[in-house]
DNA sequence: TCCATATTTCATTATTCATTGAAATATGGA
DNA sequence: TCCATATTTCAATGAATAATGAAATATGGA
C-alpha cells in the first residue's frame, strides 16, 4: 500500500461523521446498508451524506452496489485490513510495543480455538 | 477511547509529511529521535517539523521528553494500539473479515512462539 | 555573562474541505 | 407516459489547516 493512499484512507476516516458512517457500517458487515438508511441513522441531510459516502468511496474504504432505487454500501473489508497492515508494519525491530496489543484485540475479536486463519473464512469447506 | 479523539489520532496520521514522521518514529522505536534529527532526516524546516510534531503530540500518538538541548520524540504505543482496538472493535457479529486479517498482521508481526504479551518489554532485566 | 545550538511560537497566506439549498438523474410502478 | 422515491450533482459559503519567515525561548559551555 502507497503512503498516498494510506492518507486518502485516513483522511476518509478523520472526520466525525464519516467516521460514524463507517462504523455503522462495519456494524452492518458485508451487507451494508442503504444510502437513505445511512442518512436516517445518522440524522444527516441525503445530499449531505452522499459526499460522505463519495469521500469513503473514493477512499476504497467501502462499496457501493444498487439494488433497486437503492444504492447499498458496504465496507471492503480487505481494503480496511491493508490500511491496519500499512500502519503496523516496520512496527518491530524485536520489539512488541505494538503488535502485543494488536494480537490482542485479534485474538479477543476472533479466538484462535474458534479456528479462525487468515484464509478467506467463507471458504472453509472445501467442496 | 472516546470517537472524537480517535478523529484526532486519525487527522494527526493522515498528512502525507506527518505520517513519514509518524513512521519514522515507529522504527526508531521506544527510544525516540531529536527533533532536529527528524527535520534533517525528512528534509523540512525546523518549524515545520516542529508543528509536525505538536500536532502528533496534541494527538497523544507521540511523546516528548528534554535530553540536553534536544527534545526527543517516541512514539507511544499503547495509544496507537487503542487507535487500532478502536478501529477494529465491533468488526465481527461472528463473522472474520476484518479480524482475520488482523490476526495474521499479528501473527506475521509477533509470532506467539516467540512469546510476545502485553507487558512493557524493555524491562525483562529486572536490575 | 556571552554565545552558539536546538527548538518553539507567532502572524500571515494560501489551500483544502464540510455543509447546504436547489436542481438533476435514475428506478419502479400506476 | 406520468409520478413518487432514492440518490447524486452543482455552486456557493464558511471554517479548518499547512507552510513559511521572523522572532523568541531554553540549554550548555567558554
Amino acid at each position: 500500500m502507497e503512503p498516498h493512499d494510506a492518507v486518502k484512507r485516513l483522511s476518509a476516516l478523520a472526520q466525525e461523521a464519516r467516521l460514524e458512517v463507517f462504523r455503522l457500517l462495519v456494524k452492518a458487515g458485508p451487507q451494508g446498508l442503504a444510502a437513505g438508511a445511512i442518512a436516517r441513522a445518522s440524522k444527516t441531510a441525503a445530499n449531505t451524506t452522499s459526499a460522505q459516502l463519495l469521500v469513503l468511496s473514493n477512499a476504497g474504504l467501502i462499496k457501493a452496489r444498487r439494488d433497486g432505487r437503492s444504492i447499498i454500501y458496504a465496507v471492503d473489508f480487505a481494503a480496511v485490513a491493508k490500511l491496519l497492515v500499512f500502519l503496523t508494519e516496520d512496527c518491530c525491530g524485536g520489539r512488541t510495543e505494538i503488535c502485543a496489543p494488536l494480537a490482542a484485540v485479534a485474538a479477543q475479536c476472533c479466538p484462535p480455538s474458534k479456528g479462525a486463519r487468515h484464509e478467506a473464512p467463507a471458504r472453509s469447506r472445501r467442496r
